[in-house]
DNA sequence: GCGCTTACTAAACAGTGTTCAGTATGTTTG
DNA sequence: CAAACATACTGAACACTGTTTAGTAAGCGC
């Protein structure tokens, strides 16, 4: 009776193909521009195939908000060996910002546009990778903390502050809302507020 | 000859009414839910008139954007006549979170929704609006390096590290990701990070 | 009163997400 | 093997969307 595992298995590599074409065509038209019958067309079905594995357009862009959090935390994955604690927390927040610049849509799914959250609303489910990734960075400025690199503090609210600022010009570059500066300049102010930031860090937590 | 500026104005007031039709409905559903016919039904003309006073609904967000940053600029005013500089920036940190809680769409077409900046770019305009709610922030910056409070060193640096910490845990909660909290932790990691930030910027900048 | 400009609109175009009745195929049962 | 059922899929429709265009009606200067 193999044949239930058959179908299982079809049905998941359906979601797969679906998964897949959307998110090629996401990451290069973006959220406005993707469309379920693109999709459809993508992997040569009808429109109303999609609805057969995915309840609406927000659960598509949810599949795709969970493959680049894999994404992202594969990037991440190097920064586990580091040894200084500090350095590790500097290198996270580098990789946060290059990984929104060489994936803006990917990170734009993740992290700013509503549709995948709406999802987690309906079905009443926490964010999780967002919680895990979180997580992974309040477990380093625990590090610090532990090193006495920070003082004895609350680990969480370090971490929020920290994924605050990061997050803070990140989004606002990616938005556009760094548009009055001249693109050297821009570049500029996000490097030196990241010096500047990282400095502060080290002085005063 | 007063019949070229009465139709002037009358062309002025038209342009308001849709604003202010356009204003109302994006604040009760957001951008998505806002269409250039609900607009035209709004204000009873047809939906082709909108586009005899905006060139597309882009513009039209461009308008709204316009009179928020009026809004915000308003609310900014108190502070001007503040004393202390640290505390301007502190109640300016306070008043930035304040407004995205009270005008949460506002703020979206403000600082995340890209349709205003699209208007900017094809008009190949500097974002003047963004511009100036800057400079109020590197100015203040300015007057707490003058009064010590801050050692000497790039205003508009610091202010860009400041501003992305703010906006950066209040993009987040707008767009819902920091719903891996409760309610209660939330406005708790919010509030503590918000302090900490601000105790760490006295210690070390 | 006659042109001409301006203001406006109905209708159409090309798209969107989503639903549903109907079909065709594969599987199971008598 | 044939009938009964379950599954997978689709064409067409619904109710929208932003935007354009051709055509109409009113106001203005002469």
């Amino acid at each position: 009776m193999g044949i239930v595992e058959r179908k299982e298995r079809e049905k998941e590599d359906m979601r797969r193909r679906i998964i897949d074409a959307a998110r090629h065509l996401y990451v290069l038209n973006g959220f406005e521009k993707l469309s379920i019958r693109a999709i459809a067309e993508e992997i040569e079905y009808s429109a109303a195939t999609i609805y057969l594995y995915f309840k609406d357009k927000n659960e598509v862009m949810y599949a795709i908000h969970q493959q680049a959090f894999g994404k992202m935390m594969q990037e991440f994955q190097p920064i586990v060996s580091m040894t200084d604690p500090f350095d590790k927390l500097v290198t996270m927040g580098r990789k946060y910002t290059q990984f929104a610049m060489e994936n803006p849509e990917l990170f734009d799914v993740m992290f700013i546009i509503t549709a995948p959250m709406e999802t987690l609303e309906c079905r009443e489910e926490i964010w999780s990778e967002g919680r895990i990734a979180f997580n992974m960075l309040v477990q380093v400025v625990q590090e610090c903390i532990n090193a006495g690199i920070f003082r004895k503090q609350d680990p969480e609210v370090a971490a929020m502050m920290i994924w605050s600022t990061i997050h803070g010009y990140t989004a606002l570059f990616i938005r556009k809302r760094m548009n009055m500066f001249s693109d050297q300049r821009r570049a500029e102010l996000m490097e030196q507020a990241f010096a500047l930031f990282c400095d502060s860090l080290r002085k005063s937590l």
